[in-house]
Parts: structure tokens; C-alpha cells; sequence
DNA sequence: GGTCAAGTGGACGAGGTGCTCCACTTATGG
DNA sequence: CCATAAGTGGAGCACCTCGTCCACTTGACC
């Protein structure tokens, strides 16, 4: 896990400490004003003129990546976690409290995990992983009778997108927001007594329109 | 209720006709694109000058007002229709889930509903009649016994902004994604063997950010 | 028809983005 | 210490947004 990626090295000290010291303003200016605070703000925020911001990170999107990369990193170990837990339906709580909690406190994250550009490949497999350990962390957790055996693969991004509404101006308020929304909807996932639901609806995190992130536009007709 | 607003009387017949195109082509493009389509779109699409649009509406927020203003209607006679039912259950779901719809349905509506200008004094009065009237129906299904006490007032904006989140390129994903969300929530909302819940958020409509809205921006240091 | 206020459209200003260019500065290694 | 390549900052470009201005057009009334 390189939290000193490739691109890093074989830059000048003086250098180096600007990319990092940029990195670390932009995570901050990022989870609480959102993705969309200008590249400017970053860059007078990181005592650098935009010229060194834009050589070191040649687009926003890129900066955006590198910033969050271990955030998607960490929430893969999540799911690692959960599934390493005897019970799997304590991991499977567990696994959507801690990402959503992420999600709750990190509006820049919300937005990232979210918009995920899909240009960004190593994200990308990030991202497969965590599906694919989810997936198995569902079958556990159906097999043992807790979780309701109609619950969808894509309820899972249902519930991200659902979290991902939960934007307020104070990080408290948010997370306790969401962590209400989460007990309500993993009651819900429980078996007990199920009633049926309608279809589950083919989310793809594709088509999620980005709210205020770096989205492809449609042009206006 | 006037569908003609007392600003559209005393126009000149085809200025009459102009302000009635803009707003229907308003309605749409803030339908299927959400709020942030630029005014001179909706100005093209009505064949109509930016000069014109603005003469009508001096401000985009006064057109998302007025465009949005029998929508808001039809909310709180969701509410009423809700209180009309000798079930106060049914009512309370039926309500949950004609609103969800509403907001699946139409992104603008979804954005204006959240965004909800605080200075649009009539759209203040409707949403205080809807949450009255919410609160007494939220009274009488827990008086019932089926809806959990624990359910907090808040919690209805807690699932109005989780179902915002839900917003995809099509209408029709968008409103299945909703309506399990809401049958997964209505569930959790059920008073049978439920859980203790994390506190109630402080949740106000007020302290939510505008995701794509016109919004109050904070001024970047 | 003619008058004229009401109505109109497109150019424009102000302000905000992402990103680039280029003359200047500075760390580095000999 | 100095040569030099690497690094830098801020002006500036292209573009987009909301909203205004003003010379021109047109419907309404006599």
C-alpha cells in the first residue's frame, strides 16, 4: 500500500513537500466543502502557485484520485474485515456502517466514491474488488438466515446513493444522520418476518448522474 | 387553486403566450435535467430572448419558484389525501410513497424540494402546512400502534434527502430504485419488534446543501 | 391605418471555473 | 561556487454562468 505512489519519487525535495503538502489541503478542502472547491483555492491553500498544482496533477480528476485512493483502499479492507468475521451477518453490518460512516464525514469522498471515474483503472479494480467481497459477504450472510433472501446486489448501491443524500452543513449532523438511516435500513435487511419488496432496480454506479462533481455534461440542445 | 398567478394577468396576449411557453419548457428541462440547466437553454428551447425570460422572472430562483409552486401544491395535498384515510398506517405510507415518487420522478423537483429557497414566502407556508400535517399523521399512526414510537419527526427529512440521493440518467431506474427504498424504510418504519435506534438527528431542510441548486455558496479563502 | 407603450432579442458586463504559457528562481551535483 | 535542469508563480486564455442594456418590433386601442 503506497501511500507514496509512483509518481512521487525522483522529485526534487522542494518539490516533493509541495506535491504532499498539496495532496494533504486538498483531502482536507475536499471532505468538508465537497469536490467541487476550485483548483485555485487548493492551490493558494497550499502556499503554490496553480502552475505547480496543474504540473503535478495535470487535471482535477487526477487529483481527485490520487487524494482518495486510499480512502477506496481502506474501504476494500473493510469488506476484508468483515468477511474475516465469524459471524457474517455482524460483518455485513459492520462492513455498511463503517463505509457509510466514511461516507457520512467525507463530503468529498461521498462525491468520489460516487461519480468514481471510470477512467481511473486502478480505482476501478479497487472498486471490482470490493464488489466481489460484498457479493460473497452477502451469500454468508443469506445462508445464515439473517439477511432477507431477497436482497439484491444492488441494494447495496441503493444504500450508498441513499447515504450519499445525506449531505448537511455540519459533519455531526450528517453522520448521525446517516448512522439513524443505516440502523433503520439494515433492520430492514433483516429476514424476520419479511414482507416483499418491489423488483430491485439495476443500479449500475455508472449512471449516477454526479451531483457537483467532475461529471460528463450533456451539451445543451 | 390558481394554475394563472396573479403576475401573468394584465400581459399582453403574446407576452402572455411567451411566459407560458418559458415556464412549460422550464418544467421540463428541470425535469430531465435538474435545476442547473443555464437560463439561456430554457430561453432557446422556448424561442425566446434572455431578455424576455428575465423580464418574466428576475431571478432564476423567482422561475424554480413558480415552476415548481403547484408541485409543492400537490404535496401537501398528498398530505391531506393521507389524513383523509381512516387508516392512519395506509395514510402514512401512501404519503411517503406518492412524495418519493414525485422526487424519483423529476430531478428539478427532487433539487428544489431540498434546496427549497428560504425566501419564497408562499413555498414556506405550504411546507408548513405539509409538516403539520405530516405531524399529525405521524400522531395517529403511532397511536395505532404500527408505526415504532421511536420514529422522529426528522426522520421524514432524513428520508426525503436519502431518496434525493437516489438520481440516475433514467426516470424510470430512478423511480424503482426509489420505491424499494422507501418499501425497505416503510418496513424499518413499522412498529413489530423493532430495535432501538442511534438518537434522532437534528435534521432541518435548512442546514442541507444544495447539491446543483442555486445556493449559497461559501466564498473560498 | 397610426400612435405608442409594451414587448423583444442579442450583444455585453461581471464573475467564476479549469487549465496553459513563459519569464523567473532555486536545488543539486560537480 | 557555478552551470543547469528542475521547479515555480501569476498573468492570461477559453469557456460558462447569471443577469442587464438598449435599439428595434409589434400588439392594442382609437
Amino acid at each position: 500500500m503506497p501511500t507514496v505512489p509512483d509518481t512521487a519519487v525522483g522529485l526534487r525535495a522542494d518539490a516533493r513537500r509541495n506535491r504532499d503538502r498539496i495532496v494533504e489541503v486538498a483531502r482536507e478542502l475536499f471532505a468538508d466543502r465537497g469536490l467541487d472547491v476550485p483548483m485555485a483555492a487548493i492551490a493558494r491553500h497550499a502556499r503554490v502557485g496553480v502552475a505547480t498544482l496543474y504540473r503535478r496533477f495535470p487535471t482535477k480528476e487526477s487529483l481527485v484520485t490520487e487524494v482518495f485512493a486510499d480512502q477506496f483502499e481502506a474501504c476494500v479492507s473493510v469488506i476484508d474485515d468483515a468477511l474475516a468475521d465469524p459471524d457474517p451477518w455482524r460483518g455485513f453490518c459492520a462492513a455498511i456502517e463503517k463505509v457509510c460512516t466514511m461516507q457520512a464525514v467525507d463530503r468529498g469522498f461521498s462525491a468520489a466514491f460516487i461519480a468514481a471515474f471510470p477512467d481511473a483503472v486502478d480505482i476501478e479494480r479497487e472498486r471490482h474488488r470490493a464488489i466481489q467481497g460484498f457479493a460473497e459477504l452477502t451469500r454468508r450472510a443469506k445462508a445464515t438466515g439473517q439477511l432477507r433472501a431477497d436482497f439484491a446486489q444492488d441494494d447495496l448501491v441503493l444504500l450508498v446513493m441513499a447515504n450519499g443524500g445525506i449531505i448537511t452543513e455540519s459533519a455531526e449532523v450528517a453522520q448521525a444522520a446517516s448512522r439513524r438511516l443505516v440502523a433503520y435500513l439494515l433492520s430492514a435487511f433483516r429476514a424476520e418476518q419479511a414482507e416483499p419488496l418491489p423488483p430491485p432496480a439495476p443500479l449500475n454506479l455508472r449512471d449516477v448522474l454526479p451531483s457537483g462533481g467532475a461529471g460528463h455534461q450533456v451539451p445543451a440542445t
